[in-house]
DNA sequence: TTTATTTACGCAATCGTTGCCGATAACGTG
DNA sequence: CACGTTATCGGCAACGATTGCGTAAATAAA
């Protein structure tokens, strides 16, 4: 099954032109006449001549593709992610091509070798939970491959890289539960590998200690794979409960964490807030009909994609390369609903 | 900025042999001698040579890459989709380049537009729910490109198709409403173009009919844009309740429809299922933290994105046209939680 | 020893496109 | 008239890899 296409070499004989000269008549080049030009270009239109896009990055070295590599792609916040990449890419002339780590590092290594091999002008990752060095990808950005990170980042590479104030997120969430009368407050949180989680757990802390409440490690655990296996977060919170003081409130910080979480406190009768508040990180857009509706930090994923993707263009379009690298933090939201109303105590 | 990697001639050059045994070598021809090839594969070893794709898809005028064209990408059904879409092809050595149509007809042409462009080996779609043509499709496929239609089937184009039996679906589920005592049924559906809209609300109005039950058409509302733009659900929900005889169940065909159509009795201080029950189909994978938890029909998107994929591959592959296409059908899920709790009267 | 066969490799074309150079004709200039 | 200029176009090579064909050398068969 073969698709055949016109090419240029269609039209130089329909003509009795050389390709060469259908070529620059194409191009609107000022050395053809503007005769041959109409007659080109009619003739192309007949035939309905595409460029084909595979010799010319044959001959221009670059593809025009961009490669995506995410943990998972059924999951709110990275489908949301992925319609920002797209959207720019698609104004830009872009293919987006996407790969699936599944939180797998030796998966993130071989979606890394094959997005290569396919000739991808440019990177754009979130690394996998169990991704902790650069190595692969040093190599890749040693040759020349532009590569910008979003949302997990990985220090020890200089590249682009957008994210959220994770800090800020974290600080305001648990600052809130606090406010609202919490006192003992937990944390679920992903792998101590990730950016993200530390400088999450970080605001958490802060924000707890700016109110002169204890961090208790107890209080505090770890998903090392973020939520994408269930049993894992059903254990943790079980964990949260078999301290002698039990939280009074859960603070988590990823999607998955989030809806697991309250999945789990679902299944063992607890009813939020009643029994246990919880906020959590969430791009869910149906937070609000959840039971209870859920307080979440919200993550501006669609401008992250969109932002990435920019600045991986401006990169992969520049004459020169990229010395100065722009680490581009946008804002995360709260949005306050039932799951942490104020404690009646 | 140019990634520059290692070619068949840097191996030539590095042994002093032409890129023809070079290449025969890496191939494992019969006519290099034993010797030789070691050579040369231990030299693409340490120069860590990778085939170039571009290259081989301009010879073997095929681009190892498929074409997904879907609505939303930020859609649990659509990811789910996508990613059973991605494990095939991460298998078989294919790209998936991602498109979405936004719901939007004239998007969708541009869509197709750039995949031929791009030189695709093979498309997969779920057309847009504007589309009510196969012309824009019909001149690809005459061309030779292999179509496979998922989810939203079009007629009058001959291709393999994977969906899910929704008559049985929404069979089901009305007649669960209905068994569960509610009386007066009413049914949220998508445009009337698309196929699956039609045999869900035949299935609504089969199960009405075997229950002596009557049709009303004011309990059928259609969304054009099936919830993608939520006013319109809203708008549609509101018209349900100007009826004389207000419905005590809502039967909703489709992710967004279910979730927006709960929202909306949310903002009405609609209690569910105490005033109205609702029964939709969705892929969400928090159905059961949703207040109430949602009696669902689910269909096995991962399922049907796998199952699109090996059918267009083997179709891809196939050394001659295919004349026998397939219609897969797989089975959607009824999962009975509260929001259809029978009615106490 | 001569001829036939096998072994092992190189040459060149090919895929579609463009850049570089060269060619040709018409025309102007001194 | 000789030469330079300009406008238009064609030929060739190259991008990276594959492949049919040709061929030299080595070996086997006659």
């Amino acid at each position: 099954m073969k698709f055949e296409a016109t090419t240029i070499k269609d039209i130089a004989k329909a003509l009795g032109l050389s390709t060469s000269t259908v070529s620059r008549a194409l191009r609107d080049s000022y050395e053809i006449s503007e005769e041959t030009k109409k007659l080109v270009l009619e003739c192309a239109e007949k035939l309905n001549y595409r460029p084909n896009p595979i010799a010319l990055s044959l001959k221009e070295r670059r593809s025009r593709s961009i490669g995506v590599v995410v943990c998972e792609i059924a999951n709110n916040f990275f489908s949301q992610i992925i319609n920002g990449i797209e959207s720019v890419a698609y104004e830009r002339g872009y293919n987006v091509i996407i790969a699936q780590s599944h939180e797998s590092y030796e998966r993130e290594i071989m979606d890394l070798q094959f997005l290569a091999s396919r000739s991808v002008d440019g990177l754009l990752i979130s690394v996998s939970t169990e991704t902790n060095d650069t190595a692969h990808l040093k190599s890749l950005h040693d040759r020349g491959l532009p590569i910008v990170f979003f949302d997990r980042i990985l220090e020890g590479l200089e590249t682009h890289s957008v994210g959220v104030d994770n800090f800020k997120g974290a600080y305001e969430a648990t600052e809130h539960l606090i406010k609202s009368g919490y006192k003992r407050i937990a944390c679920l949180t992903n792998s101590e590998y990730l950016s993200i989680s530390n400088e999450r757990l970080t605001g958490y802390k802060e924000a707890l200690l700016s109110y002169k409440m204890n961090v208790k490690e107890n209080y505090i655990q770890h998903c090392f794979y973020g939520g994408m296996i269930f049993s894992e977060v059903e254990e943790a919170v079980n964990k949260l409960f078999t301290q002698k003081q039990k939280p009074d409130a859960i603070f988590t910080t990823s999607d998955k964490l989030t809806t697991g979480c309250l999945k789990t406190l679902h299944r063992r009768g607890l009813k939020v807030p009643a029994d246990i508040a919880l906020v959590g990180f969430s791009n869910s857009d149906i937070a609000e009909l959840l039971h209870p509706a859920l307080t979440v930090v919200r993550q501006p994923a669609y401008e992250m994609g969109r932002a990435a993707t920019e600045l991986l263009l401006q990169q992969i379009e520049s004459k020169r390369p990229i010395k100065q690298f722009e680490k581009r933090v946008l804002l995360p939201e709260l949005t306050i609903r039932h799951s942490s109303t104020p404690k009646i105590s």
